[in-house]
RNA sequence: GCCCAGAUAGCUCAGUCGGUAGAGCAGGAGACUGAAAAUCUCCGUGUCGGUGGUUCGAUUCCGCCUCUGGGCA
């Protein structure tokens, strides 16, 4: 019997949605995506969602079944793999995150949830207050000591000491794990090329009907690349020009963090530099 | 043609009261467990436009030249 799971990951722009698509159909399997953006309905355009065409019939889950009101977790994400999972397999994961597919391959820290109320006051503190107040100084992080600050009120207890407890990663069956990473030249030009793409699919008016929703305008859906310019080329403040010139900037930006991410933090079995792809490469993981 | 202001890192610019220079961005390397398309850390030698002069020493002061803005004709 061959793998059941496959894991696809690689920068914004490497092809992995072609990818996934031919390995699912190869392999009679669904498409999970593994992407915090692309969770959202919003701006399927600048999230870089497969449309129904690139789908093509094979089935994708976990896509688009957020709205802007909601707030993504990975958590949250986790919940909702085991959900499908229980209804489908086998399953190739595609995205971008890695935080999300290390949760998916090795598990989540068993942190209660936090309570609203110590997330929001926490969030609010002064940085200077938070450094005094917490314990866990792994990080200069703001970001990571103020988590660390939230889990320390929550449970009384370090998030360093959470994160000595047993995982239990969601996958116990073999998994095929696949890295695709373009040269940094290539992978540039495509980040490049994709965004005056999706300003040619249609990407401003996809952003004026998410104002118009008039959700609250941070975190979720408005971190996706291309959100705030094109917001402000509504509003009238930026032009069009640059624009698509400083959403490509951030576009170049994120995929290099992520190629730093995957590089030393996903391990893979198979590593392309191009999408392309045959059965050849399906691993073999028969122990009998 | 004349006057003024510029010319310094890939880009935008700061600076050196004369002792060969540093920020932001870009670029590179890295970190990463409930915001991860987020957040954070580290990495800066470049004929200081060219050429003469003054000087122990000029990117810095002076002359000329070239180029780029702006103004006046």
């Amino acid at each position: 019997m061959k793998a059941k799971m496959f894991v696809i990951a690689g920068p914004t722009a490497s092809g992995k949605s072609a990818f996934s698509l031919r390995l699912a159909k190869a392999v009679g399997g669904v498409v999970i995506n593994a992407d915090s953006l692309q969770v959202y309905e919003d701006v399927p355009i600048l999230t870089a969602r497969p449309t129904p065409a690139e789908q093509d019939g094979v089935p994708h889950e976990l896509y688009g079944f957020l709205d802007a009101f909601q707030k993504s977790s990975v958590a949250l994400w986790l919940e909702k793999v085991k959900e499908v999972l229980s209804k489908t397999q086998p399953a190739v994961f595609v995205g971008g995150t890695g935080l999300y597919l290390n949760a998916l391959l090795n598990g989540l820290s068993p942190v209660p949830d936090i309570p609203p109320d110590i997330r929001r006051t926490v969030r609010e503190m002064p940085l200077e207050e938070v450094r005094q107040k917490v314990q866990d100084r792994r990080f200069a992080d703001p970001q990571r000591l103020r988590r660390a600050l939230e889990v320390e009120q929550a449970t009384g207890k370090t998030l360093a000491y959470w994160q000595t407890q047993p995982t239990h990663p969601l996958l116990t069956e073999p998994v095929q794990r696949f890295l695709i990473l373009p040269s940094r030249e290539k992978l540039y030009a495509q980040c490049n090329y994709r965004f005056t793409q999706m300003m040619a699919a249609g990407a401003l008016m996809q952003v004026a009907e998410l104002l118009k929703k008039n959700p609250e305008k941070s975190g979720g859906v408005f971190q996706a690349i291309g959100v705030s310019e094109l917001s402000q080329v509504l509003a009238g403040t930026l032009s069009e020009a640059e624009a698509i010139a400083h959403a490509q900037q951030m576009t170049r930006n994120y995929a290099k963090r992520q190629a730093t991410w995957f590089r030393h933090q996903f391990r893979a079995d198979t590593v392309l530099e191009s999408p392309d792809f045959s059965l050849s490469l399906l691993k073999d993981v028969d122990t009998m």
